[in-house]
DNA sequence: CGTATAGTTGCTGGTAGCAACCAACTGGAG
DNA sequence: CTCCAGTTGGTTGCTACCAGCAACTATACG
């Protein structure tokens, strides 16, 4: 049982998470939006990917997935060719521009997630957020559980 | 020193964390934006607040207060006063009615936050939640003093 | 052919920030 | 003491951004 001191901690927690998570970065890694490298590490770990797959692995509309795609396809940092299994879809591919691009982001991450967590021990940040994770997601599960009998459903869950 | 797939693990739940919490509340809680209960929190605790320092606890622009300040004041949940010390200040103050609004989502939330966390432990989660704070502190920390030096607009051009 | 699916585009809602503004306090000069 | 300048608390207008739904096109499948 959790008490609602304990509650208040926790939710006042994941308020400010969102309030120090940046969503654009600095001039350091060109100043795009966060999003940007969100797509790319999924397009560099998952290999080519549809652009439905790519809105399910980031749990966003397929029509912010397809905006965010076309920003990153005029900065050449994905590609898009057509499906031959399929003519309605389209696989995005990562660039060789992407992939620098990615590089050097993760490569300033490195460093300011390096100098930030400093006292801190590896292990025990992996313990934590895999902690975390599943509390994240118990939460989450309740929260869907309350929300959605009332009204709206997620758009692509409909089949 | 961490390791770039725990960095990894770490700011990929971040952005979950993002997207799992809700903004709005279901009709239970009479369907208001979660930060109404953010601001009562924040009075019923901390007693009467002159809107500065609402802002500054939330860590949000004044103009962000004064917009759900008088929200919240339309719907007889806050008191403004002017402050007697200075005329130009106000003093905000949570009413019965804020109270008992703050009260029912208090319950409501403590209800669906036991459902949630049914296998948790209350001591496990504030061990977790006071570590995270921790952590989440010296990351906004690093991510300040990145972006500060660089201009000092967040994200849009100063000219 | 009719229906389902992949993706795009238009619109809307909500949030947040800056800039400009008003009002009131503060302190110094006359 | 009065007046004026500079400062500070707060509000409002504008803009940007993100996310979702609805409507639409085009392709696939039966």
């Amino acid at each position: 049982m959790i008490t609602t001191a304990t509650a208040d901690e926790l939710l006042e927690l994941l308020r400010t998470i969102n309030r120090a998570r940046p969503t654009r970065l600095g001039p350091d890694a060109g100043d795009m939006p966060v999003w940007t490298f969100t797509v790319l590490g999924l397009l560099a770990r998952e290999g080519e990917q549809r652009l439905g797959q790519v809105a399910a692995h980031l749990d966003v509309d397929p029509s912010v997935a397809s905006r965010q795609v076309a920003t990153l396809e005029q900065l050449g940092y994905v590609t898009r060719r057509p499906d031959p299994a399929d003519g309605r879809a389209q696989l995005l591919a990562i660039t060789p521009e992407g992939l620098a691009a990615r590089e050097g982001y993760l490569a300033m991450r490195a460093r300011w997630v390096a100098e930030a967590l400093q006292g801190w021990d590896d292990a025990e940040v992996a313990h934590l957020v895999a902690r975390l994770k599943q509390l994240v997601e118990d939460l989450h599960c309740a929260i869907a559980a309350h929300q959605r009998p009332a009204g709206r459903a997620t758009a692509r869950s409909a089949s």
